[in-house]
DNA sequence: GCTTGACTGGAACGTTCATTCCATTTCATC
DNA sequence: GATGAAATGGAATGAACGTTCCAGTCAAGC
């Protein structure tokens, strides 16, 4: 019998098998998936004290599968832990430490280490309940307003040209003649409106956001902190930190909120139509 | 005596005592910054059987520091790893688990997973020599021309707005009017171009770009692969690849790209102008 | 060249480890 | 309810562990 060498097939082969282990095992079997870092580095004691459950149960389990014992099966979630590559941190770390000295070269490091933060911390500070309401709201619209200035202008054009795929109407509300209080004229209660805005906030964006608030549109903002102006208007508000290199923010952290936000509304909308 | 606590300040720590460990510490020490893993997984015997060094010289060594023994050393080691995040490839893994149960969660950590995995392949696939030498070319030109449509639209005038704050002159190659052609009449050599597309290549954005590159106007490419037709006519090439969730592409790779040239070109232009 | 103190190698120690083994319990089957 | 096989708990075991200790080595200071 050949037991599985990586973390995925032992994964795999544990949830197949998982209907045929006994009791005890499938204890074990629960415990192992749930918390693979207790494997990889506790004692077979203390492992099977926290999964209460005997040190042999362990060694039985690890034998089932087909390995000579348990430290066998332990090496697979510790190789799992040891191939893990590096976090942004250190590479940032990392790249604090030799700064300046390779040039151009860090600098592209270092933008991509920021955008690799910005983009992890997006996935603890969305809550799943909030984005969901947001794609609702935004899904029903019948028009939607994408209200955006300066650096995250580039994020309306963005959503206009995915929301155009998807046959949404969008308005963008942004003129070179300066007619953006009459593109939003028609704005009622059925639209919604989309606001990027980070600090420090460019006024029109407040005001147009303020001129559809007040006509009853309801607005979603993304912005970067809760004193953001835009907070206050919002029906729903998303908080994005763009980690910055040098004082400098990429938007790849918005761009990927954005995406998500624009694929959800399309794919409610075509769930809602059935 | 209170050693360090985590990882990072103990190998700050090392680093500064470095100078002052006796010789077989020292080697312990280098062996030790250099195969982290090793030491967070193997027992003292293995270690130091690796590191050409008795056991008890890896117990001194935990205890000139600070430590009660080597296993407190150790436990360093160890959390360093279990506090690793997971890799976006797991997180991919896991969603793809649970596809379709969630919804729009699973949209949101979907895109954000590849944006993730997108930005991660970035620092491989773009040389560091190539990156330089556009940069050097980008900046030493007198007004930049960015051409882009569609898709990649939205980087260029975010590439307009980085290049305005670092008064750069640039030229964003696109009208309503349709007069881009004349937009490029001034073009000379001793401009730049910066283009951007990724399949299906908007026609209009390599035409343009071929009408720069016959002006003798240096053409500096950001696309998704070899056969890109922009790869024949640009100096330079960057190849970005974005990956895909459910048919979609988020350009977060692409804006930390952008993102990294700008300020590249702008710390360029500021060393070279003293 | 001798002395002194720090450093090092390696054996010895008690502890903890994974594993094995066996008595007991559990559960399906008749 | 009886029977037997499978599963389980827990003590026993020997190997491996981290640590300590001490004798030997080395280099600096006088």
């Amino acid at each position: 019998m050949k037991p599985p060498r990586d973390f995925q097939s032992l994964k795999n082969f544990i949830l197949d098998h998982n209907e045929t282990f006994p009791k005890r095992l499938r204890q074990v079997a629960v415990f192992a998936l749930e918390n693979p870092d207790e494997i990889a580095f506790g004692t077979a004691a203390s492992i099977a004290e926290r999964a209460a459950v005997q040190p042999s149960t362990l060694v039985r389990f690890a034998q089932s599968i087909g390995y000579g014992g348990f430290s066998d099966l332990q090496a697979v979630f510790r190789d799992r832990l040891r191939e893990r590559g590096s976090t942004y941190e250190e590479r940032l770390e990392a790249l604090s430490d030799t700064f300046g000295r390779e040039g151009g070269n860090s600098i592209l490091s270092g933008v991509i280490a920021a955008a690799g933060t910005s983009i992890d911390s997006l996935s603890s500070t969305i809550r799943a309940e909030e984005f969901n309401e947001s794609v609702r709201l935004l899904a029903r619209a019948e028009t939607l307003y994408l209200v955006a200035q300066r650096r995250s202008f580039p994020v309306t054009t963005y959503l206009a040209y995915m929301f155009g795929k998807l046959k949404i109407r969008t308005q963008l509300v942004s003129s070179p003649f300066g007619v953006e209080v009459e593109q939003m004229a028609f704005a009622t209660k059925k639209d919604a409106a989309l606001a990027v805005s980070f600090s420090p906030y460019a006024s029109s964006t407040v005001d147009h956001a303020q001129v559809l608030a007040d006509a009853g549109v309801p607005v979603i903002s993304i912005t970067d902190s809760a004193f953001s102006p835009l907070v206050g208007l919002s029906k729903h508000w998303f908080e994005v930190t763009e980690n910055d290199f040098g004082g400098f923010r990429s938007l790849s952290a918005t761009f990927a909120l954005a995406t998500a936000i624009a694929i959800a509304i399309g794919e409610e909308r075509r769930v809602s139509r059935k």
